[in-house]
DNA sequence: AGCTATTTATAATT
DNA sequence: TAATTATAAATAGCT
């Protein structure tokens, strides 16, 4: 796999071993990490340079430990004390919870169909419908509230520019009633409803 | 590296995901043999397949609870002293991962849309669209295939029917052609397709 | 489970 | 030390 074929055996020279060291951890790095997602399976490679620089990998959704606890459990090699064995149970239990989950969920994106049969396919049609009905429905009842309240907030818009053209002409009426010059005119008793429109709308 | 090339993302068919696996799987041990040999290193490999079983390797003058050991102290992970915090953290973590998941199947099956914004809903709509119409193109694809078949069937029908006929014509003519009485008639060297039709329908 | 056309990995070289 | 390249090795798709 290179420009000469070389014999497996220790390199001598401790340039090129360290050379190939490099490149060839990085290629069972990277095959792991390929192999863990091709096959979904759990990996995990820890290398130690022989200066004793570490590298590892370890697969997603899992973790060092709790591949060696699984490799305890099922090459009966003890690599330590076992008082956590329920706690690993209970992490398998939910984990297959968790893949049959991730398959309904393929299956309802209309992914990974292949392996299904017509009747099942035809199930999941119905959930679907049955998901894409219920969405619709709260989409219309959303739309409906959302047109009742347009229609209530442009009836209020119209009250209250009627009653701030009545104001207005009120006012002007009382000004030409009032002698011309430096008199205070006191503003207006604005009612309890203008005062609220007031607030409502004076930041704009 | 191959016939042709692939993405790196889990293979749907699960035939060739087994075999992907297990030719990969002997690839990669067989490169964590040569690295420890070539460069000596100390290499730990353990891979379990998506069904649960075990394969790993171990570089020889060591142990995997030796390279274990080693990674501890280099790394500072810390893998069984005070493992049952990290399997506690790792429960929560796939129980969340589980919780989201919850919510998005309930979502897309309809249930629980109260608290979603138009903008979720939509998003939720889109999903189901996209889902029904794999679903359907599936279940298009295996009614196509259905069809097809049963003209097969028809046509294979009526050709037999066809040659059923000549050979009764065939049969009545020789008979015509014995002189009457008992003689006995014996029958009729079937050629072997009308043979296999006779098998095929005669539980009818 | 084997066979090859290809893709990848990598040994030698720059 | 980092690129480049010629070649060996791995493997994807077939059978």
């Amino acid at each position: 796999m290179g420009r000469g074929k070389i014999e497996i055996k220790w390199i001598e020279n401790s340039t090129n071993r360290q050379v190939t060291f490099s490149k060839r951890r990085n290629g069972i790095l990277k095959k792991a990490r390929e192999i863990s997602v091709l096959c979904d399976a759990e990996v995990g490679v820890v290398i130690f340079s022989s200066a004793g620089k570490l590298y590892d990998y370890c697969s997603p959704k899992t973790s060092l430990s709790r591949i060696l606890e699984k490799y305890q459990t099922n090459s009966g090699k003890i690599l330590w004390d076992e008082k956590h064995k329920n706690l690993s149970a209970e992490i398998d239990r939910i984990k297959k919870e968790n893949d049959n989950m991730q398959i309904e969920l393929r299956h309802l994106k209309g992914e990974d169909l292949n392996s299904l049969q017509p009747k099942e396919l035809i199930m999941i049609e119905e959930a679907l419908d049955n998901g894409l009905t219920n969405v619709h429905e709260k989409l219309m009842e959303d739309w409906e509230r959302r047109v009742r309240n347009d229609k209530m907030l442009e009836e209020e818009n119209k009250l209250l520019a009627f009653k701030l053209h009545q104001q207005e002409v009120a006012l002007n009426g009382s000004m030409r009633n009032l002698e011309l010059g430096r008199t205070t005119i006191k503003l207006l008793n604005l009612n309890a409803a203008s005062y609220r429109w007031h607030q409502q709308w004076s930041y704009l």
